[in-house]
DNA sequence: CATGTTGGACTGGCCGGCCAGTCCTAATTC
DNA sequence: GAATTAGGACTGGCCGGCCAGTCCAACATG
């Protein structure tokens, strides 16, 4: 199966906006396949008919909700890593930053995992979701050689690969806030893994010192 | 909508053995609401009746894959970590385990995920789904005590702690392994991750490090 | 005879998709 | 400046098809 081509959505048009708020709810709530266009077009007001004026597919509305929202979650990541000043602290204040971010998105996690599903099967959503988490990881690599300034050198971990890292680690949280409401329980356990981030930071341990967890 | 009461269902009976087979590959592939009982009945070669005469529908049959599948990946964890003797060495060679096992069932994550998403609508797959995350957890912090052994005491991190951190990054890592293809890549990823908690576990190298007060 | 299994007919409902047609606004024409 | 045209936005209703679930007659097997 080739992938079809589909006529530009106009994603000025406040109502297709609407569909696409729509869609991401909907699907959070009750996935890909639970949802239907029915349930979608009552979610946005609107009439049923409409989703296939504006896009040829459900299919389709999925791929365009995705690449809205790929762009969406990019734009808060950068916008949130764009303050970094090169020192440690800062560096670890970034990961608070990354933090929040995934907080304040964790209600639509379950759509993530949706895009991630479905990219098994379309070639479309799968090549987006590439360059999506390959955005992500570069962005977490600038944060990291931002950050640490020339104190990048002497990471016991250069920079790619704890970016690397930090994307796996993240991904478990994301999940994890997910499954388990509480978020204060969860907060610790980032606290603890910025500790050990902390410990990877510190120049050759010629003098290990040891900190308590804040 | 209060729980419902399913008549018990004989797991030692081979077809349905296949059937919940044939759910969980089917289920893998396309998703709870994706797959069609027609799609499993198929799958497992046999009358899409004979699925409702083993069980009364298709959620009746999730909550006991569910129960099925979660009792055997808790069963092989659990199998994995019976052998670790206390050490440091023999501790992170616990996580290898681990990993493995990850690796070994990574084409069911996709399953995992729709009983996630199922827990979200269902109290009896989230109250099942609550106890498996708990087993997990104790397994993983008797691991790292056993492991340890009196080592356990100078940690930098209570084993209950550990043990949730590591909960998470394994998420992470599942996650990942279903998103990436590349294994080897994320093996890497997952020595350094292992390279982050040796850090955390060696006590001070030369002299005896004074023990935060209780 | 109980249990397990088949295969098929059947239903009521929801699904994605499609279409004819309305409404509104803005440009065009006379 | 009234009439006409054009086209985007939008609707209600319909269609064929698949879905989960029901029922049953038949048959195996011990």
């Amino acid at each position: 199966m080739p992938l079809p081509h589909y006529k530009p959505v106009n994603l000025d048009n406040q109502t297709v906006q609407r569909i696409l708020d729509a869609a991401l709810a909907c699907w959070t709530r009750d996935g890909y396949h639970g949802a239907s266009l029915k349930e979608i077009a009552d979610e946005a007001k609107v009439a049923k008919s409409l989703l296939h004026y504006h896009f040829a597919s459900k299919e389709h509305l999925l791929i365009e909700l995705q690449a809205v929202h790929s762009r969406r979650v990019a734009a808060e990541v950068r916008r949130r890593l764009s303050t970094v000043t090169p020192s440690v602290a800062t560096a670890l204040g970034a990961l608070d930053q990354v933090w929040d971010a995934i907080v304040a998105t964790r209600d639509q996690l379950p759509f993530a995992l949706e895009v991630w599903r479905a990219s098994l099967q379309n070639r479309a959503v799968r090549a987006r979701l590439e360059a999506f988490e390959a955005e992500l990881f570069s962005l977490l690599r600038e944060g990291i050689e931002l950050g640490l300034g020339p104190l990048a050198g002497r990471l016991s971990l250069p920079p790619p690969r704890l970016a690397a890292l930090l994307q796996v680690a993240l991904d478990g949280f994301s999940l994890r806030l997910f499954l388990d409401p509480d978020v204060r329980r969860l907060r610790r356990t980032f606290d603890d893994f910025k500790m050990l981030i902390a410990l990877a930071l510190e120049p050759a341990p010629t003098t290990p010192k040891r900190r308590r967890p804040a």
